[in-house]
DNA sequence: TCTGGGGTCCTAGGACCC
DNA sequence: TCTGGGGTCCTAGGACCC
């Protein structure tokens, strides 16, 4: 255990919501909504504005439409979203090389590897506590500047304690933990307080009467274990003590790599099933070759008209990056599912992933077959597995997507200049003309297919130095 | 106008091997 | 030919997180 509170967790308040008000002046202390706009989205994030009439994420849209009418509702710019998070993430690592992050708005820190892990180990406890507290308020200040994004930020002994601090610290705040308060700060949260419990552990344990951490903790580790299972139950024990080592773990490996879609209305004819399936293998293999990885289990994901989702999986004899070997295996693995009644959402994803292309791969095997062409090596080569047109290489061309205007997309026009899509509907889009540095801007409406009108990319939120 | 998309980890049963 | 025990891999599903 830790003498100084010197793990950090960095959490970014109602991040896709605040870097649209960042970016759209218009939209500054008011409602906005980011998520899924068709019939079957959900809420991704919404502002504290919005927040206020009962909105949160993974909220049903149409249910947030009904709360906060008069809200903002766009889609996501997750290149937007992706660059801001990449200021946030240098600017932590100006603290220390030993940042982890857990997904674009999210990171541990720990200090004692960075600049100030000398000066912590040599400080008592108080003095320690004291730089804690002064690099994270510098942190926080940074990144407004950098950004004008707020930062929440918890800091601790331990992961789970800066965690619990940043989620009390929210919105725009700093709370530190100080070492050997822990219990006492744990003890009257709700059991979901915990990260790991949420509402299928809730409900176990409060069918238990164990309602409040100090209930956990006063249980004892057996009863969660005959409650919860070996692990699950250890786990939230440890965490209901305070007792958590687990080291800041930086540049963790992806297992896993999936892509799926919800339609609009279900799918019920089978040909098209197998063709969104072929789709969807290629949007696959895309991303896992922009890893540079194979793999070698291929997943059909299915979920059905009536919610009901299932998995099929199956493994094949070496890794593969072939957009053919796997759509192929998808298509098998479609065969196993009955999907009458429609389908409403596909996905098709790879695991067992490897540190290698199909063409290192064939590579390795031509080498060794060449080296010595002995059994062996054509053995290996041959587990390699069917070529089909990996040498082509290239994945399928995109769909070519219908010409549409989202709402929230960064536009710019020709003679007005940059803006951003507020709406778009019968052969017209309305557009607001202003940047993340304008006063709010002027709205004005266009023939959708106006040719003085075209996408853009996102701008910098601040000034680049 | 009910319920996204991208992940992680765990459990449990059966196959298979020693 | 009265049944054993452990380890690993594969598959399917579920809980959870952001």
């Amino acid at each position: 255990m830790r003498t100084v509170p010197s793990i950090i967790h960095l959490d970014m308040d109602a991040f896709f919501a605040a870097v649209e008000q960042a970016a759209k002046p218009s939209l500054r202390g008011k409602p906005v909504i980011v998520g899924g706009l068709g019939g079957r989205g959900v809420v991704s994030t919404a502002s504290y504005e919005a927040r206020r009439f009962g909105v949160h994420s993974a909220m049903p849209m149409a249910q947030a439409r009904r709360l906060c009418p008069n809200a903002a509702f766009l889609s996501g710019r997750f290149d937007a979203y992706r660059q801001n998070s990449e200021i946030v993430m240098g600017l932590l690592r100006e603290r220390s090389p030993l940042i982890e992050p857990l997904s674009l708005d999210e990171a541990f820190v720990d200090l004692e590897a960075g600049p100030y892990g000398p000066a912590l180990a040599a400080a008592g406890p108080g003095e320690g506590a004291q730089l804690v507290l002064a690099v994270a308020e510098d942190l926080r200040a940074d990144i407004v500047e950098r950004t004008g994004l707020t930062a929440s930020v918890g800091a601790a002994g331990s992961k789970l304690m800066a965690k619990i601090g940043s989620e009390q610290a929210k919105p725009d705040g700093l709370v530190l933990v100080e070492i050997g308060s822990e219990r006492a700060v744990l003890s009257p949260m709700p059991v979901r307080a915990l990260p790991g419990i949420g509402p299928a552990t809730e409900q176990a344990l409060r069918r238990a009467g164990l309602t409040t951490v100090a209930d956990l903790a006063e249980a004892g580790e057996a009863e969660l274990v005959q409650l919860l299972g070996r692990a699950h139950g250890t786990g939230v024990y440890l965490m209901a003590t305070a007792q958590d080592d687990r080291p800041v773990v930086a540049d963790r490996d992806a297992k896993s790599v999936s892509v799926e879609d919800t339609f609009e209305v279900d799918l019920a004819d089978r040909e098209r099933i197998l063709h969104e399936i072929d789709q969807l293998a290629a949007r696959c293999v895309r991303r896992l070759r922009a890893t540079g990885r194979s793999g070698r289990t291929v997943v059909l994901k299915v979920r059905r008209f009536d919610f009901s989702t299932l998995t099929r999986s199956e493994t094949l004899r070496a890794p593969t990056d072939d957009p053919g070997v796997i759509a192929e295996t998808a298509r098998r693995l479609a065969a196993q599912v009955d999907t009458t009644g429609g389908v409403r959402l596909l996905g098709v994803g790879v695991a067992q992933l490897a540190d290698f292309t199909q063409e290192d791969l064939f590579a390795q095997a031509a080498q060794a077959a060449r080296a010595e062409a002995g059994a062996e090596a054509a053995e290996a080569a041959e587990a390699v597995g069917e070529p089909a047109a990996a040498e082509e290489g290239a994945a399928e061309p995109e769909a070519p997507e219908l010409r549409r205007w989202s709402p929230g997309q960064d536009v710019v026009h020709e003679e007005l200049g940059a803006g951003w899509v507020q709406g778009s509907g019968v052969g017209r889009v309305t557009v607001r003309f202003e940047t993340p540095e304008s006063g709010p801007g002027r709205i004005r409406t266009f023939p959708i297919d106006d040719p003085l009108l075209r996408p853009s990319g996102a701008l910098p939120l601040r000034p680049q130095v």
